[in-house]
DNA sequence: TTGTACGCGTTATCAA
DNA sequence: TTGATAACGCGTACAA
């Protein structure tokens, strides 16, 4: 077992000194021709590589960007990691992750830890605990460090740095003008509570489209479910509470759900009580998801572009990073990334 | 914008040595109580942390581990990398990400970058161009200088190192027998071409069932895919091969696939053709993916136990980072992690 | 009880 | 053309 070669080992080996070996290696004009050859030679055959630690600490500078995520098993966070990370590589910057698990105290914990040298800057997404209890003070703290922040998605306007968010408010709205114009007149939402950023802007969306087609929202119709719970582990709890929905109100003949599991457990539900997706019950979910595609009936959905945000939020941040911007000069930027339709069996 | 503050700097402010602060920092007994509060209180004002790359190039030591996936966006791998994450945090490390999106060539590339000074050890999995290539000097190279590896899924005997895998073969075994025990006659199976290790076990544990019970494996009930090919983008063709297989084989009662998104196709042919899933055809897939849960009829699997992987390969690379094996004397381990048959509609 | 010197691996600057 | 030195931030053996 060789350990990794250094230019000290180099340099002893052939007899010069260190700095010779360094700058033969980057071949600098002040190295004769001969020594070059021969320490390029020798650090060829000894597969040398720098010590890219050693190179952070000189450097003062890791190319490592950290993402913070409340969850990894989750098809719009991994995509989005793999747009960071596609940007990142190709930037020549690796990815290093941290999971909050939707828990204040560990996307705290992460942050401390690889705010001490171990990164440049961070992307993030806020988990849900940090959102309720609103203390952002480690961002607040992080930044004022000078290790700047991409946020994506969850997001807060308290927070000044750069973001890079879904535009929920139009996906929304557009999704619940697709189903007007299919002729549906009686539009269920299925959301969660308000306090995820998200939630309450889709909302908005779907307020604001029956008003602009003079449809009178009916509070009857919008069913808030309690997200802190896992419904993958309590499916049958989503599932009574949507029926609830749909026996309370028999008119109903479209929905659209915040989410893809909402989504799904409407067009179960609906099948269940003999309804027809899309004939007597169109639906459209939030998401960018793998059930809706394979679903039967296929959802029709608004995607999110999560690759495409994370690819963002990446160049964001390595411009920040690398842009000595000139201090008290510096301005954020919001990116909101356009959502598109994505129409399937689910709809007419 | 105040940078991180140093020893260096806390040194100068109260006018002691650079090593009188790093020692009543870890409240040596050689400083005086006065100075180590002195030292203590103003640290902690302006919230003093060692800096992880100091520290990490000072012990060569840098208490992050690697790990290398094909592929993120994909239920088996970020499950995996969940329980990686969960063991490597509450053991003190940090987990960095490369993909190399079933390339050779950036799986070397993505290696090399972390090999150098970067990590502790590597977590991976192989990915496809290099399991058919066969080259594995990385892997060898990386090794030979004292970088630990382990190897997770796609696996081979040529490589000597930790490794964790499916028990796929007895995981297939299972799945079959369960649908002979069903009743079903003839069986089914959708795979891919033997070149991908797990492919060719799932595919012995299918030949070993039938013929434990005296049924002849019939070739012309076996399919195999091109899994170079991706089928979520290429889905009609994936089915209209299952259904040329069924319409060959109309005695067709079950169907065992090697992964989800064939089960399913399955599922969605045969509902086409007229057939009820699970009375006429009963399908087993083998997964750990969502699509199972959410389909409908809801899809029986063999489950891997993603994350119990991505745990107990966690625990066996940091174990080995950690233990100062008496060179020579090392050797390796293959854990097997059990499957699990998770009953569900398509099945009686 | 405190401080000096050294080393981790690298590069940049300046001296020889 | 080459080499010595300092610096990045830290911890520790040893000297004062």
């Amino acid at each position: 077992m060789k350990r990794k070669i250094t230019l000290k080992q180099i340099a002893k080996e052939l007899d010069v000194s260190i700095s010779t070996v360094s700058k033969a290696l980057r071949n600098s004009e002040e190295i004769s021709l001969d020594t070059k050859q021969k320490v390029q030679a020798f650090a060829k055959l000894y597969n040398y590589r720098p010590n890219n630690i050693a190179l952070s600490l000189k450097n003062r500078k890791t190319n490592t960007i950290g993402i913070i995520i409340p969850e990894i098993v989750h098809h719009f966070f991994s995509k989005v990691i793999r747009g960071v990370e596609l940007v990142a590589n190709s930037r020549g910057y690796n990815v290093i992750i941290g999971l909050s698990n939707e828990s204040f105290s560990k996307e705290v914990i992460n942050m401390e830890m690889l705010a001490n040298g171990s990164i440049d800057g961070f992307i993030l997404s806020m988990s849900k605990e940090t959102l309720q209890q609103q203390d952002y003070h480690h961002f607040n703290e992080t930044m004022s460090q000078g290790m700047p922040i991409v946020m994506f998605d969850r997001v807060v306007s308290d927070i000044k740095c750069d973001k890079v968010i879904v535009d929920d408010f139009n996906g929304a709205k557009n999704a619940v003008e697709k189903l007007i114009e299919n002729n549906c007149k009686s539009i269920a939402l299925i959301t969660t509570r308000d306090y995820v950023s998200v939630g309450k802007l889709r909302t908005q969306g779907y307020l604001e489209a029956l008003q602009e087609h003079k449809i009178t929202p009916e509070a009857e119709l919008i069913l808030k479910m309690d997200d802190t719970m896992d419904y993958e582990v309590h499916l049958e709890k989503l599932e009574s509470e949507i029926e609830q929905l749909f026996k309370s109100n028999e008119k109903i003949d479209g929905v659209f759900a915040v989410n893809e599991l909402y989504a799904l457990s409407a067009m179960k539900v609906a099948r269940k009580m003999g309804l027809n997706v899309p004939d007597d019950v169109q639906v459209i979910g939030f998401t960018d998801g793998v059930l809706s595609k394979h679903s039967t009936p296929s959802l029709t959905t608004v995607s999110q572009h999560a690759q495409q945000m994370g690819e963002k939020a990446a160049h964001l941040l390595i411009d920040k990073i690398e842009n000595d911007f000139n201090e008290e000069e510096e301005q954020f930027q919001t990116v909101v990334i356009a959502t598109d339709l994505i129409e399937r069996e689910s709809t007419k």
